[in-house]
DNA sequence: CTAATTGCAAATTGTTTGCATATTC
DNA sequence: GAATATGCAAACAATTTGCAATTAG
């Protein structure tokens, strides 16, 4: 289990409420934008501001503590972890972490050896699929 | 061979000047911002505004002529084709179109069906990898 | 105490909208 | 001629910057 506070000492930021509360946030809400972020974040800190998390934002990824994924037009970061890929619901919205297959990966770690390889999957979630009454 | 204005009639859309222009640029391009498109059709498009490219850039995705790509936070659009997943060089940011194996291919297909991938790879490409004099 | 961080307001950049004019079919 | 598209200017939204006040180490 990480301890925020240490993972920014690390890396050689100073730790604040506001970078703990963003990083905490981030850690519950899985892959949120910074409006989200910001959204999340009013109840506790009134003061916060945008700019805030803009500042913060570039300086964890640039410390690599956060990724930015590119789901299409709506940014969206999430800490740090073990590599993974993202599925996206079309009808929810919903974005999941999903691991593929070790051949998957192998397969395309030796057709592009050194590289780093970012998988989206688009389709209905289990949950959009199987209900009945659609959702919309 | 596509032809454009016929692409366009098919879809609903009327024949402009703009529309060929936009879709000519990105046919030759490949992958591009909005802005870049900008920048290219401004030589021969004085009077072009970017309201023009922004409308119809929506309306080609909308009727699945042109699709979106999340290249983290630079969105690029290219004219639709055969499916395909992108190599973006972390160095000169160049994109390319690259193929799959089918293996990978079907694996993935397997493993998500009825849905669409999205896969980007993001390395060295080889002209960055090999050039003697670090371009940067 | 020093350097980094915050948060405001202003500046900048990116995108959308309304509407009068022009164009396509 | 009717419906659609263009392009301007204005509106709106998202992001960045400068800076004085505050806080972490």
């Amino acid at each position: 289990m990480l301890l925020l506070r240490e993972l920014l000492r690390e890396k050689g930021l100073k730790v604040t409420p506001q970078r703990l509360a963003i990083l905490q946030t981030l850690k519950e809400g899985g892959h949120l934008s910074i409006e989200e972020i910001y959204q999340k974040l009013y109840a506790q800190f009134p003061s916060l501001s945008l700019a805030t998390i803009y500042k913060n934002l570039h300086l964890l990824l640039e410390r690599g503590i956060i990724t930015e994924l590119a789901i299409h037009n709506r940014h969206k970061f999430e800490i740090v972890k073990e590599p993974h890929s993202h599925f996206i619901c079309e009808k929810c919205g919903k974005i999941e972490d999903i691991h593929l297959s070790p051949e998957i990966c192998e397969k395309l770690n030796q057709k592009f050896p050194d590289s780093r390889q970012e998988v989206y999957i688009y389709g209905i979630c289990p949950r959009c699929r199987g209900e009945k009454g659609e959702k919309e």
